[in-house]
DNA sequence: CACGTCTTCAACCAATTGGTTAAATACAAA
DNA sequence: TTTGTATTTAACCAATTGGTTGAAGACGTG
């Protein structure tokens, strides 16, 4: 199920740390550390925010001596997008062709169609 | 803050039944028990869902004597695809510049330049 | 009014989450 | 080998979450 992938990003990206550290290694690639010193929290707590952010798949580390640099893997963001813009497309047409049919009712009103049930 | 929007929304739909619903409304409205038929859960906890969405602003109401029918509100989903697009693309940026930067060495590798803290 | 239907509210429960401190691990340098 | 730095693991805690059952509101209909 990829479905679950979804939900881990979704989740990953409701906090405003992670999505905060997203940002910053949107512009580089960055260690444990140097993510976690401009937040007020241990950094113990950083690391826990990493390790979701890495199974939800959006950053990968590599190894460099004792530090773990991270990588924003933004591949991921098209599972979002893709999800988002299908839904918003589908909306959007209904809203269209719901718009179409008042139109119609305007030129032509209540010609005796059928009563009940019309719409699904 | 729209920060704190964000993180409702992002939140909102890290629950797939709550993607579900999302998907099917927007298909059409629909009332709290029609959602929650589907699902083998109870029509509380769906209704409790369903005030997430809303929340979130995901999600409006309207009346229908003792029914709510539920409707999308689809412009939230543009307060997300413009935050992810943003950090895709920054890092897209940086990606094309670090392979611009790969391509130089290649042509001219190592003709004694700055030797540390070079790249910002 | 009494009744049935749709929906929410209240109280509760187990699991998860975001944070903490303290201890362990991984590695470079002295 | 000892020391220092970067990071993770473990155990714990309070708050939140997704679910439950049971009762209450809101509203048309008999």
């Amino acid at each position: 199920m990829t479905d679950d992938r979804l939900s881990q990003v979704f989740s990953a990206l409701a906090d405003p740390t992670r999505r905060d550290i997203v940002a910053r290694l949107a512009a580089g690639d960055a260690t444990v550390n140097e993510l976690a010193e401009p937040y007020d929290v241990t950094v113990q707590a950083v690391s826990k925010h990493i390790r979701v952010l890495e199974d939800a798949g959006l950053v990968s580390r590599s190894r460099d001596a004792q530090r773990r640099p991270c990588h924003l893997e933004a591949e991921v963001f098209d599972l979002m997008t893709k999800w988002i813009e299908r839904y918003r497309r589908e909306a959007e047409d209904r809203f269209r062709r719901l718009d179409a049919v008042l139109e119609q009712m305007d030129e032509q009103p209540m010609t005796g169609g059928p009563a009940k049930g019309a719409a699904s």
